[in-house]
DNA sequence: CTGAAAGCGCTTACAG
DNA sequence: CTGAAAGCGCTTACAG
């Protein structure tokens, strides 16, 4: 392995010298700055990252975890993935991705042997056992996903509350009257996604004032199960001319439970789902959807994690909480509900 | 932060007896082990990775090399990625995943820097410009996937000739004589998916053999093209009783297709895809299949790669290619070919 | 503009 | 059974 020592001892000056050659840090005469880099390119000279780590306190790596339930939707998460992987490496990081199951071990493990600058935490639940441990770590931290308590940690998250009621004014200005929503299971919500209440409360006090009435459930997040309980819904509420779909299982499942009814979308039924634009292709899903945004709040995410990371006045502010707009992708699924005979 | 010089003075012993007795590397006094192991815990003590990964030259890291392209099925990927980090994490690693476009540059940094002590690369290509890059790098590598030049390292497959005489042998026991084989896009061929050909030129031949016509075509691998590639080939092949997939996008895509086109699958067309158990759950896909074992794959990769890691003598072994012996998921999609007026 | 030296936090021969 | 010391490969005050 070729050292800095070795780049110094070829180009005749001190490891020192050779040192701020490469980081420019103080002058170097013009003439010793081109040979110790040329050297150094030449002899293919590239930093021990452990030895840096070392000596600068900073890896210029950043923790990723990522955790995979077997009774959720697991395509959905490569994305948030990707925006925090792709964003880091653009700022100058690498990812290191967990999967354990045991997260809050997993990151104790992570922050307690520096092995990471900063750790961004995806899927957080409202009382998720990871966060008071990122709180006390030495390295700052950010979410995805909005825990109870959201002190001491930068937090970002689609607004769902906002996504409830975008979801029923959208279907009240077309004229529905009756609607059902399909939530995430209820083991996501008793595991603490608290998402699933915040979209769902705002939904029914907006359709409360509207003077609508939603028809509320959960919905397995797995096939066959979901597509059981979309016609099962279906069949138990046939006034219901809308349907609102917080559940990417349901949204997946939906095109082939329509087809079997003979529905046609939006002529007999009005849809409005909660997932991203990539999500929507991969599924082919002709449904309108209040965008998820995975990759930009991944993308924030780490913006924010690298900005408290490089800069010690950033590090003092005090915790963010920043809540995505929810936007509507028009993909032609509502209408006006039909006349019933 | 807490260093083992800490744990050395709260013990009153000197700082390599306090790392002996964590480490168990040599014979410690009772007493004195329990001290330095109960102050540890005390005080929190975590060893820090640089520090670590500089004196004894391992970092407990893998690298894994995950490649997005646009024109390709990215959930497939995700389950390779778990299958990899997973099984790192159960023989001690951590996992840096690097999901940069560039994975060439991308590999010499992370190997450069002496960052992992060894690297998985997904998805290779025939003429992997990553392959020469691992293969000279000071660690070892494992592939998932077969490129030309399977030398200086070790590579995991599925074996897909095996799958392409498997798929159409299945067929011809069923009777079938006219079939389609829908492949992955044109693209992923030419970017040296040589698994396409591997599979496609088996599949030829065993016709061949057996007296059977296929018609072999190259499909979209996105949403909704792919449809329509279903649809314009049961058109222009009206007399096929059977259908291969290698390719996971048009077998998403298929049920929606079917059902459109009034098929029931096996009576009126008989279907075999190559997907994983976890795709055909997420997907619903009602097709029987050739397994294509992401998360076994992954798994041998890195046990592998371990291997190479931690044993001197294994690191000298000549490399391993191992094809994985493709399984037939038996979902019902295939019987015999209807009757033809 | 440059060099000698200390230090980051570990591990591990070397000595006793 | 234990300690003092060297060394891993960097960076960065300290001196000149």
């Amino acid at each position: 392995m070729v050292t800095i020592g070795d780049i110094a001892k070829a180009a005749g000056v001190s490891r020192s010298t050779a040192s701020y050659a490469l980081s420019g840090k103080r002058a170097i005469s013009d003439g010793v700055r081109r040979r110790v880099r040329e050297l150094a390119l030449e002899l293919g000279y590239t930093p021990n990252a452990g030895a840096k780590a070392l000596a600068t306190s900073q890896t210029m790596v950043v923790g990723l975890l990522a955790q995979f339930f077997s009774d959720e939707f697991a395509p959905a998460m490569l994305q948030y993935m990707l925006g925090v992987s792709d964003t880091a490496r653009a700022l100058g990081y690498d990812t290191l991705l967990v999967t354990e199951t045991d997260g809050a071990h997993a990151l104790t493990r992570i922050t307690g042997s520096r092995m990471v600058d900063g750790v961004v935490l995806l899927n957080v639940a409202q009382d998720d056992e990871r966060v008071p441990i990122l709180r006390s770590a030495p390295q700052p931290g950010a979410l995805v996903g909005m825990p109870g308590d959201c002190s001491g940690v930068d937090v970002f998250d689609l607004d769902f509350e906002a996504a409830g009621r975008l979801m029923v004014e959208h279907m009240h200005a077309h004229g529905h009257r009756e609607l059902i929503l399909v939530s995430q299971p209820e083991h996501v919500v008793e595991r603490g996604g608290a998402y699933v209440w915040r979209l769902q409360n705002a939904a029914l006090r907006e359709a409360r004032e509207r003077g609508i009435e939603i028809h509320a459930v959960f919905g397995a997040s797995r096939q066959p199960e979901v597509r059981q309980d979309l016609h099962g819904l279906l069949d138990a509420h046939p006034a219901a001319t809308g349907l609102l779909l917080n559940n990417e299982a349901a949204a997946a499942a939906l095109p082939s439970v329509l087809t079997a009814r003979g529905l046609r979308v939006p002529e007999d039924l009005s849809v409005i789902g909660r997932y991203s634009d990539e999500f929507a292709r991969t599924f082919s899903l002709p449904f309108s959807s209040i965008e998820s945004a995975p990759d930009r709040l991944g993308e924030q995410a780490v913006r924010q994690l690298v900005r408290r990371i490089e800069s010690p006045q950033a590090r003092e502010e005090p915790p963010v909480l920043r809540l995505l707009a929810p936007e509507f992708a028009d993909r032609g699924s509502t209408g006006r509900p039909p006349l019933r005979p």
